[in-house]
RNA sequence: CGCGGGAUGGAGCAGUCUGGUAGCUCGUCAGGCUCAUAACCUGAAGGUCGCAGGUUCAAAUCCUGCUCCCGCAACCA
């Protein structure tokens, strides 16, 4: 047994996340967190919601509420949201906690003592009407090079031309659409990351398994250019981490808090403070799955994120880690994904453009989308949602494969045998064969699901579905009953604990039909079938069961039609 | 010369590192079965692997050039 650490990506709090979010970290974080458990590993699996910097800020204020009390909202939902999914955190947390709080302050403490902050003075643009200093983002005017209006102070859309806000030609506040714009000059802490390029270098070296994805990204912004560049990790703002040294003041930079970027991974520590809290337990409880010094040096950690993520969670992370000096895990496998799209575009939280999380939910059961969307996991390139494709995929693998398999069984059985596992007859040489083709399929199923090669271990799992409608077709007990019932039995006998071996084995995709397969067969025994000749005699003659529910209602044409049109357009 | 990822039968993908008769799922067609959610099982047709060169006995796989798609480009997170 070993002892796995998970963090899946904290999603941002301003709004329902989209399903593209979903399967980016939070979803394949779970299936590996669930697999994990049921082969019988300690797991800490951490998430939290990201809940600082300025579009909270806005979020708050469009919405017309405190921001802390919005906050507060939008972390219930996003809760209850993940529960729905059957998210299963060890804890939910917040990056706004009172741990969080102490423990970035600690850092930048830690930092500061070695010698890796600097303390900059640089101009920013402010503006007057909205009470706020604006990040690059938030500027809009005229680009200088090709005249489209609504150029970004960042870079202009149009012509892709990186810009600096003082090159837009009439700027105003994107927030107000205010002209009433002045540069002011503030000051604000720099994470001296260029100190530490070689360590980052060699360590990100170090990681020979890493996806391509993650090291290509991680190895471009340590060489690109004049090589990794100081960040600034402190911000005009009111909503945020006040800016100070461990428990002290930082002089000169009152009213400041810490960059959301310096405080959220964090926040995947502090999650562990606040799960420790919430649980009743101590320190050394959390500080096991962290501390090095502290019991954590035989952990195994394992973080989930989209692309974008990358860059902060190879560097700047390590980097305010490394530089702290403290015996802190780092990060063991980095998992990334690419983006999901839909129907030809882009997931768009701000266009509300695709599915959100509330969405479809109430359309289908939680193990339809993640099936789908674990079994189509963007992980080599950008994937595409569409509904024909999402309509097919489910029909087949889940209702057709699997939903039938049991539909046929305990239906056949109910009806020759009724509702027990029936006694008799004995295991002849196909039953031996399918049981090494089986355990075959396992071990692959197995090893994709240890390498998080998260389609192919979808893929391995439908194949054992698979066998076992083959095995019915050629054992044909529905014939063999006619001469020969014992046989039958014995047939319908491996079948129905082959139920109980697909709910186990399926667990990690589809929770919820897991424990409707589980619940039907009358059993808790969900240890992991590593040996399938033992696993496939574990009802014995004479258990009885139920028939179930059909497991997975197809989806119909009128429904995808339906969705499509409903999904076309933008959220209001 | 900004960086990275991708391009494989109608669709979605694997194979590329470690060259050696192109594989999987869906769809299509044909057959079988009739226990089952008109489900299941078997078989077939269909691709020369973005384009052009090169290396080699042999290239989807290695090298060179090019085209197209997606993302990123550090103060959005």
């Amino acid at each position: 047994m070993a002892r796995h650490l998970i963090t899946s990506a904290i999603p941002y709090i301003n709004g329902i996340k989209h399903l593209g979010n979903l399967v980016g970290s939070q979803l394949p974080a779970d299936l590996y967190a669930r697999y994990l458990r049921g082969r019988g590993h300690e797991v800490m699996f951490l998430c939290a919601t990201d809940e600082h910097g300025t579009p909270a800020e806005l979020a708050a204020a469009k919405a017309g509420k405190p921001v802390a009390e919005y906050c507060a909202e939008m972390w219930q939902v996003q809760k209850e949201l993940s529960d729905g999914f059957g998210l299963s955190f060890d804890h939910f947390g917040r990056s706004s906690s009172p741990q969080n709080t102490a423990l970035t302050q600690h850092f930048a403490g830690k930092l500061h003592e070695a010698g890796l902050i600097e303390e900059v003075t640089e101009k920013q643009v402010y503006s007057n009407a909205d009470g706020r200093f604006l990040p690059d983002r938030y500027i809009e005017g005229t680009c200088p090079n090709c005249g489209y209006d609504k150029a970004r102070g960042d870079q202009c859309e149009n012509c892709t031309k990186q810009l600096d806000p003082t090159d837009l030609i009439d700027p105003r506040s994107a927030i107000s659409g205010s002209t009433d714009l002045e540069v002011r000059e503030t000051k604000h802490l720099y994470l001296r990351q260029s100190q530490m390029r070689d360590r980052l270098g060699d360590w990100i070296d170090s990681k020979t398994d890493w996806p391509i994805l993650t090291t290509s990204i991680a190895r471009k912004w340590l060489n690109d250019g004049d090589g990794l560049r100081d960040r600034g990790i402190t911000r005009d703002l009111d909503w945020g981490i006040p800016v100070k040294r461990g428990a002290e003041d930082w002089p000169g930079m009152e009213g400041k808090v810490f960059y959301v970027w310096f405080d959220a991974p964090i926040e995947y520590i502090a999650c562990a403070g606040e799960w420790a809290e919430a649980t009743g337990r101590g320190e050394a409880d959390w500080q096991r799955w962290w501390r090095t010094d502290k019991g954590a040096e035989d952990v195994r950690y394992t973080q989930f994120m989209g692309k974008d993520n990358v860059p902060f969670h190879t560097l700047s992370f390590p980097a305010t880690i490394l530089g702290s000096g403290e015996p802190w895990k780092l990060v063991d496998y980095i998992k990334s994904f690419n983006y999901l799209n839909y129907d030809g575009g882009q997931f768009s939280t701000s266009q509300g453009r695709g599915i959100f999380m509330d969405q479809a939910l109430e359309i289908l059961p939680a193990d339809y989308w993640r099936w789908w969307l674990l079994s189509h996991a963007p992980e080599t390139s950008d994937a595409e949602f569409t509904w024909e494709n999402f309509q097919a995929s489910v029909n087949k693998d889940l209702a057709d494969v699997l939903g039938n398999f049991v539909s046929r069984v305990t239906k056949f059985c109910r009806s020759k045998f009724g509702e027990e596992v029936p006694a008799g007859g004995t295991m002849g040489e196909r039953e031996t064969a399918l049981i090494e083709e089986l355990t075959t399929k396992l071990r692959a199923y197995e090893g994709h699901m240890d390498a998080i090669e998260v389609r192919k271990a979808a893929a391995a799992l439908r194949s054992i579905w698979v066998a076992g409608n083959e095995y019915l077709q050629e054992a044909a007990p529905w014939a063999t009953f006619k001469e020969d019932p014992e046989t039958a039995a014995m047939q319908i006998r491996l079948a129905l604990n082959l139920i109980r071996v697909y709910a186990v084995l399926s667990a990690p995709f589809i929770p919820d039909a897991t424990a409707r397969m589980l619940a039907s067969m009358n059993t808790m025994e969900t240890g992991w079938p590593s040996d399938l000749q033992a696993a496939l005699a574990t009802l014995p003659e004479g258990h009885t069961f139920t028939v179930p529910d059909v497991l997975f209602a197809k989806i119909t044409d009128d429904q995808r039609e339906d969705w499509s049109t409903r999904f076309a357009g933008t959220r209001t």
